[in-house]
DNA sequence: TTTTATATTGATCATTCGTTCCATAATGCA
DNA sequence: TGCATTATGGAACGAATGATCAATATAAAA
């Protein structure tokens, strides 16, 4: 099947290098040889298999949203209580920001930096957004159905309060907010849920 | 008093023009090539009279701060009923947010984009995000006052909150969020200030 | 073994980046 | 009218950018 010499590295060990840079560092700030270098392959060989910088960034992104994107959805999806999901959920993000090294969130900061002037991109993550939100409002339902929330809810309006909610974390994490003010956070928008 | 060759520009109009400039595009996506054209000004008197791309920056931030800013603050600090201010501060953000040409808000996009790894810029936006938040905190305290607010909320929690949701926004905003989705966020804020 | 196809390596491309140098122009002061 | 001082405009800087070329290496297929 295959013709011609093998590639030599691992090319999604290679593609979860460069998330992690474009993740710590934004896209501009994001050099090649910074992406040679952190991911371990040669110039030549970023092109052959990714097709340049901006593909490859694309490719990036969208493996983050397929991993750390889906714990998020897995989160509100899961079985049980729906209003202890999105607790759950919340307080999950809370954790993904203050403990790993990277910072923030990728589709987060790609909307700041490229959406207004990438059409690639802002499509890209306008379409997480919807999916999110949605998420949400599907989890919602769930807790109406199951008589945690009233009936008479705007379950649209608090998934997309509370998809909003998350991105302000993010934000309030970069710009040095305390652990313990994003909890405040979290302990406040879920009173919107009662 | 002063000796030598008068300034032929403008010297704030062409700080607000830079402004304007690393609003709409952020810090690493504006060239000096576009602040000089934008700005009707020579390359060098650009480095006489702002010192450099960063120096600039950072002089239009704290401009922007002290204007646009600014303005947030008053709507919080404004007299009469403190809840009051508070939901013209958030009806004010939306139409802040869906009015201009300039997209988001320069100090959201700021933190995102360059608070990680420059420190000086962290510096500033840290105390405007911090700022902000007494401010809000003070109009809390005085809806508790006013007996508008139960006197055992936490009030820090929810000046936290407000300030968080305001990020959000931005972000959502950024994503191509329409603005019924923005006034859902508002209305559903609003609501645990009950 | 020869052919074909792909990967790797290193050199090099033209641009663009932010910045600086230098000659000249325009002002106030002596 | 010089002199000192600052602003302007243009040329040019070295460094870094993303991208590509050409030569070589390594595999499968004929």
């Amino acid at each position: 099947m295959s013709v011609g010499r093998p590639t030599e590295f691992d090319r999604q060990e290679a593609l979860e290098k460069s998330m992690e840079l474009f993740w710590k560092n934004g896209y501009e700030a994001t050099s090649l040889a910074a992406l040679i270098e952190e991911m371990g392959i040669g110039r030549q060989s970023l092109y052959n298999a990714f097709g340049g910088k901006h593909k490859l960034f694309i490719e990036a992104a969208e493996h983050y949203i397929n991993s750390n994107g889906q714990h998020l959805v897995d989160a509100f999806k899961a079985p049980g209580s729906p209003l202890g999901n999105i607790r759950k959920a919340m307080e999950q993000t809370v954790d993904f920001l203050t403990s790993g090294e990277c910072s923030g969130c990728l589709v987060t900061n790609s909307i700041v930096e490229l959406a207004p002037h990438d059409d690639e991109v802002r499509e890209l993550v306008h379409g997480v957004v919807n999916r999110v939100e949605k998420t949400i409002k599907s989890t919602l339902d769930r807790a109406v159905e199951e008589g945690e929330l009233s009936p008479d809810s705007d379950t649209r309006a608090i998934a997309r309060f509370l998809n909003c909610t998350v991105h302000g974390l993010v934000v309030m994490h970069k710009a040095s907010a305390s652990r313990a003010a994003l909890k405040d956070v979290v302990k406040i928008a879920l009173t919107a849920l009662k």
